[in-house]
RNA sequence: GCUGAUGUGGCUCAGUCGGUAGAGCGAUUCACUCGUAAUGAAUAGGUCGGGGGUUCGAAUCCCCCCAUUAGCUCCA
């Protein structure tokens, strides 16, 4: 594909770089389009994305419908077909600001400000639309093949909240037909790994609508989570974790000691208790500090590693909501681990490593984030930078790859952010490491050191799985709801062929239950191959034991396997050894 | 919180121009007693998210809430 470059220049682009022009050049058709519509539109930025291109752009007070959006996209279309030729040229600073003031173009003028004093301000032109752009672009608006207007949302401007909200009107495009329509059907294919959709059809949760954010956890998604829970005690204690519990509510003293009253106040419930505020808790630390403070320590006891599966609670805005990623209230996996300083590096490897495991026990990939000091934070500039290099050095140690983030840490020390994706490749932030020379300082926290000084701890905070919730979220979309025997909420379904077996049937659903297998019985009295297609595509239950007049004879079972749809009779022995060593090897 | 969309039996959805609701699945009952992804029939189930308003009459039109949803912002 040729472009043309903002000096004049056609050449041949980079293959890699093409369909970023391509979407690029778009998103300028689209304001061309949005120009002919509505000739007052002004125009803020309109990048290409990873998938397609958008334009935020300020419509004033028009509301944009769904036949809106069509115009524009017909508009595109015939812009395509008029094959316009695209061509840039280049002004002067002074020339370029005159010019967008001409246009009443506010946004571009406010941009050419922020451009540094020797940039080359340089314009493109297709039809009678211009627009401010470094470029490059295609050469003729013909080459845009294949594209689609998806929606319109609100978006602010240089994504401040402070300032005004534009219409940012989106679309995706793509080199050929063939691949916009294998994108729209896989994005029919994520859609069919929602969480919230196959939450809902295998009875994991459920939201309501007098409590917004807050989910409840049915039997299934319970069994799911306390299989998952189970597991996270195993390898804590194997880790040397001890674990704790701590209050959900507490006086609102102890969150102006811990720095919460002021940065974090306005994501806390609170309640009134004999005339005094309450807290309901967004974090589970305060409660661990006091934890450690009930009693005297050695340096001989550090580090300690105390955990704690702690139900937090945080007044998120309701539009930031999201099925289990984003709720209002979740437990986290979290653990406080109290240390000298020089236990810094070995402790934050021990709980990469620790992280590496989980998501590598269930196939994750996942990225590193390194988030540095917000503005809004308490403590010293020395501090900061020790805990933010003790942090930095590990990871290198380590010879993990990750990236940075400026400003985005906790208001009481930096972390490192464990992100996981979603179905749609939207990442999701998992698990977390975050040091903390502020808590053990808020608290007075000591211990005895080996000349019997008294010392200040440093703290970790950590999660693995993050919240459990969120957790569950992604597994469920990673898995398809095909958990893995272990985690599965039904293991195992006996299905009878019909009623002349129940009672055979009964015996090895009796057994299987002794066994502590999660097994269920379905003996309405339908045909074999219907109980089949639920208990496999709905349930997703990754044993069924189908019993028959043959199994009651031989005394065997036949047992049909979710994921290859095979099946293999056996004794019921070998069947409860193969499926208790499964769950137990969580296989 | 902001911008747009949506809200109809347990679930998925239809309902035209305003004339007081339909289907499929599921559930229940009956018949069939069946061999690895849907047996047939019958029955029950809805003040159409909530509250106001317009109208002789509102699921449908208007207003205000609530919730969900795609994003923005924010976050585990």
């Amino acid at each position: 594909m040729k472009v043309i470059y903002n000096d004049g220049t056609v050449k041949e682009c980079q293959k890699e770089e093409e369909l970023h022009v391509m979407r690029h050049s778009a998103a300028h058709i689209m304001a061309e389009a949005i120009k002919r519509l509505f000739p007052d539109a002004k125009f803020a930025y309109g990048p290409a994305t990873d998938k397609g291109f958008y334009y935020d752009v300020d419509l004033g007070e028009k509301k944009l419908s769904d036949a809106d959006l069509m115009n524009i996209e017909s508009e595109m279309k015939k812009i395509v077909k008029e094959n316009q030729p695209i061509k840039p040229f280049t002004l002067t600073r002074e020339e370029a600001v005159k010019y967008m003031s001409d246009e009443g173009e506010i946004y571009k003028v406010e941009h050419i400000g922020d451009l540094p004093e020797d940039a080359v301000i340089s314009f493109y032109r297709q039809g009678e639309y211009t627009d401010m752009c470094v470029g490059p672009h295609m050469t003729y608006t013909k080459g845009l093949k294949a594209f689609k207007i998806v929606g319109q949302s609100g978006a602010y401007w240089k994504n401040d909240k402070n300032n005004k909200m534009l219409t940012r009107i989106k679309g995706i495009a793509f080199p050929s037909q063939q691949e916009l329509d294998n994108y729209l059907t896989m994005l029919e294919e994520a859609e069919k790994r929602d969480h919230r959709k196959i939450g809902k059809e295998m009875g994991l949760f459920m939201m309501c609508d007098e409590a917004p954010g807050f989910p409840f956890f049915l039997p299934k998604g319970m069994a799911l989570k306390n299989a998952l829970i189970d597991y996270w005690r195993e390898i804590h204690t194997r880790e040397h974790y001890v674990e704790v519990s701590t209050p959900m509510i507490m006086n609102r003293r102890l969150w102006e000691t811990s720095g919460h009253w002021d940065h974090y106040k306005d994501n806390m419930y609170s309640t009134v208790i004999d005339e005094e505020t309450f807290c309901v808790k967004p974090m589970n630390c305060p409660g661990g500090v006091m934890v450690y403070r009930s009693e005297p320590h050695s340096y001989r006891e550090l580090p300690m590693r105390v955990g704690e599966l702690g139900l937090v609670h945080r007044h998120e805005l309701k539009g930031a909501l999201h099925g289990l990623f984003r709720v209002r209230c979740f437990t986290q996996d979290d653990a406080h681990i109290f240390m000298r300083r020089e236990q810094i590096t070995d402790e934050i490897t021990n709980v990469v490593h620790l992280i590496d495991e989980v998501y590598t026990k269930f196939g994750f990939k996942y990225s590193i984030e390194l988030s540095t000091r917000p503005d809004n934070s308490m403590g010293s500039d020395e501090d900061w930078e020790a805990a933010t290099d003790g942090l930095k050095s590990a990871l290198e140690k380590l010879g993990m790859p990750y990236t940075v983030n400026e400003g985005d840490g906790a208001f009481y020390g930096p972390k490192i952010d464990f992100h996981l994706e979603d179905s749609l490749g939207r990442t999701w932030q998992c698990g977390t490491i975050q040091l903390d020379f502020q808590m053990p300082l808020n608290f007075k926290l000591e211990y005895v050191d080996e000349k019997g000084e008294r010392q200040r701890p440093i703290m970790i905070h950590r999660v693995c799985f993050g919240s459990i919730e969120r957790f569950i979220g992604i597994l469920t979309e990673h898995f398809v709801g095909k958990f893995p025997v272990w985690l599965a909420p039904t293991q195992v379904k006996v299905l009878l062929v019909s009623e002349k077996s129940a009672e055979y049937g009964q015996q090895v659903y009796e057994s299987l239950r002794d066994a502590k297998v999660r097994v269920e019985l379905d003996n309405r009295n339908e045909k074999v191959g219907y109980l089949i297609r639920e208990a496999q595509t709905v349930e997703r239950v990754p044993y069924m034991v189908i019993i028959g007049q043959k199994e009651v004879e031989d005394g065997t079972v036949s047992v049909r396997y979710r994921d290859t749809s095979k099946t293999e009779t056996m004794t019921l022995e070998d069947f409860l050894n193969k499926i208790k060593t499964e769950i137990k090897d969580r296989v």
